[in-house]
DNA sequence: CTATACTGTTACCTTGTGGTTACCATGCTA
DNA sequence: TAGCATGGTAACCACAAGGTAACAGTATAG
């Protein structure tokens, strides 16, 4: 994941970059908004960002104007930054075409899950799972293994999204029970019988199953090992 | 378009509501929690709304736990919203899968720029979407397979375009309904015919349809594999 | 004014899901 | 070794969800 900051901050811009790359996220940097642009001209777009965090305001210039260019051509999502609590600034730059924006001084966790939904939503393949030869996206409800496109129905989908969400953990009857069947009191054998067409769905021969048992405290999601 | 407020300050969801209204953004108004379980129960999910205005502090508990049961199962984006600036709440309200967070007070405007961009209306629009041998132009209003031009009727055209929006993901009947039928509380049945009209439309004899269904979760385009 | 197409509605068919039961395998304990 | 708990599989079936065709009312165009 790389994103580009722009920030003329330097102490500011250099906590940041330290807590993104702390976080897995690589950062480029540009002081300026002429260094910026000089980033868009080399890579030819931004579209090699997963997103770019833009200050407002910069020694040479606005902001605003290198999102309304650069949003013309690129897709990368913008979360524009700025000290400004005006209201009117806030919505200038959504017209422009931000995605999200965050008021100084902000705290840095929040800033990086901030940017990671940013980087997701647009790529649309934020909830994408691999494991294996097996993948899963989540937003497109779409599960391939190699070229093959497995079907699966909605509670199918749910077990394997909850499971997913955990893993490698395991996941105890009790939660799977509470998460597909919340009002009713059901009987243990539909989760078995869910469970079993899960597997069922998602096996190859010869390959052992993604979903494995841990007795006594639930099934997980892992590769065999 | 269609959210969810959950809100116990009765003062506060009027403004809201009426502001959002006035956007063109219609609201359904819960100011509990256990109201809010009712309506995802009466509709089986929160499928139908395009987004949810989530308050942390209810009267009848917090709001994470609405949040963390249904998440796997509804597909609406979550704003969540609290007059608590603690980074902790904000940060356990991303990792419980919220989308945005907003602290109050807020600005209303910005709100409303905020729910837009979560039910992703403000997303880029595509102008050509191809799929397969098939083109389409949405600013052209034309649908081309090869050389030759399919024409659609306006019902048709809608509901190609917002698969097209959303593609490969599903798109649901709730959607749907609500995207080519916004007032009127109609039949299911009229979603069908519009379905298989619009099969028909886009059909080429031995070629599968690029509309696939998903049992359960809705419509998709889709290549088929 | 007629003809065509679009939309709403109904009826009927097909399919797959999900709930249920029965039965088997394993492993632990008395 | 029997007995029991836990976990896995298969088969069954009611029923809802989805698909199609046909028909009627109403626009719209020529």
């Amino acid at each position: 994941m790389l994103i580009l900051l722009v920030e003329d901050d330097a102490v500011l811009a250099a906590q940041t970059i330290d807590f993104l790359n702390a976080e897995g996220i690589e950062v480029d940097y540009a002081a300026t908004l002429s260094h910026a642009k000089e980033i868009a001209a080399q890579t030819a777009s931004f579209d090699k960002y997963d997103a770019i965090i833009l200050d407002m305001s910069l020694p040479d210039g606005n902001a605003l104007s290198l999102l309304q260019q650069s949003l013309a051509g690129f897709d990368a999502p913008v979360l524009f930054c700025t000290a400004a609590t005006d209201l009117d600034d806030k919505l200038a730059a959504f017209a422009a075409g931000a995605l999200d924006y965050i008021t100084k001084p902000f705290a840095l966790p929040e800033l990086a899950v901030r940017v990671k939904l940013l980087a997701g939503k647009v790529s649309k393949c934020n909830q994408v799972f691999e494991l294996g030869s097996l993948h899963v996206d989540f937003s497109a409800k779409i599960v391939k293994r190699g070229e093959r496109t497995i079907v699966l129905s909605p509670q199918q989908w749910q077990l394997l999204a909850l499971l997913a969400e955990q893993a490698p953990a395991p996941v105890n009857k009790a939660q799977i029970l509470r998460h597909i069947w919340p009002d009713s009191e059901v009987n243990n054998n539909m989760y078995k019988s869910l469970l079993t067409r899960l597997r069922h769905n998602l096996s190859r021969d010869n390959e052992p199953s993604v979903i494995q048992t841990l007795k006594g405290q639930g099934v997980a999601l892992r590769e065999s090992s």
